[in-house]
DNA sequence: AAAATTAAGGACATAATAGTCTCTTTTTTA
DNA sequence: TAAAAAAGAGACTATTATGTCCTTAATTTT
């Protein structure tokens, strides 16, 4: 579904999130730990995730990652979704046709379109928010 | 979603179906030209249909593939997913927690769930008959 | 019986994804 | 100002998925 950079920059963000909240930076080191993500490849879709505005990073002794703005509900899984894995997920043809689309359709479109708006519409309207909730309160979980 | 080797079994399975109604074989090469698959690779998957029992070929002049059996009605496309990529698109943590079930869930589990139950439900309820009246019909493609 | 046709199987090749290592840059702290 | 702490960046490696090639086995046709 998701690649595995993807996953490990939802989960990521998901910790930057719940530590910002306490006005803390979250080092690599800490989000490689909390994740249970190698950190050398946990690094990459960071930056992926700096570049395209959804955290920020800090160099330096005590710098680390936060999220980009205070407004967790704003931040969209979507977001994170589409900064690393593109928006395949909703568009790809789930037989892999080209081509396929409601005037050229491949036999099974009509049946797996339900399937691919209800994954685009959760994750457009789910938000860090709604997910550092949980983790906060312990009900949900990062690794393992 | 589906592996390559799943979105060409579930084409190749759509036409071979069709060629069956019409009590014909389906040669490798036709099927490999008619869903527009790499024919060798496609072989593999065919042959892994084939020990599973969905697909039976004959070897020889004018041999070929064919449906096991005449109901198509009864050949879900749930177990082609099965026999080529298991059973993971349903189960697999969206966001790759080894041990994510309801009593460990990921902090997206909740909202992932009803996506991956409807995918199952839909795989599941679909059946080979189901794919290829449209290709018949020619509402439907297998390619482009 | 020989030749032709077709799938089966295994070894190999390529591409994409996942992951590591090392050096550089920036910032803070001593 | 030097050292330490952190992220950035690029080259490199490993693994997995995808795809090819060649030989063999089975079947049919001539």
């Amino acid at each position: 579904m998701f690649s595995k950079a993807c996953e490990y920059a939802i989960r990521a963000a998901i910790f930057i999130a719940s530590e910002s909240e306490n006005g803390r930076r979250a080092s690599l080191k800490d989000i490689a730990r909390e994740i249970d993500s190698p950190e050398a490849f946990t690094a990459k879709t960071l930056q992926k995730l700096s570049r395209s505005g959804i955290i920020i990073s800090t160099k330096g002794a005590h710098g680390g990652f936060q999220v980009a703005r205070e407004e967790l509900e704003n931040i969209k899984i979507s977001q994170i979704v589409i900064a690393i894995d593109g928006d395949k997920v909703y568009t790809r043809c789930s037989l892999g046709l080209q081509a396929c689309n409601e005037d050229h359709p491949c036999p099974f479109h009509s049946r797996f379109k339900p399937v691919r708006t209800e994954l685009k519409e959760i994750v457009e309207k789910t938000s860090l928010r709604d997910l550092t909730s949980g983790l906060v309160s312990g009900d949900t979980f990062l690794k393992i």
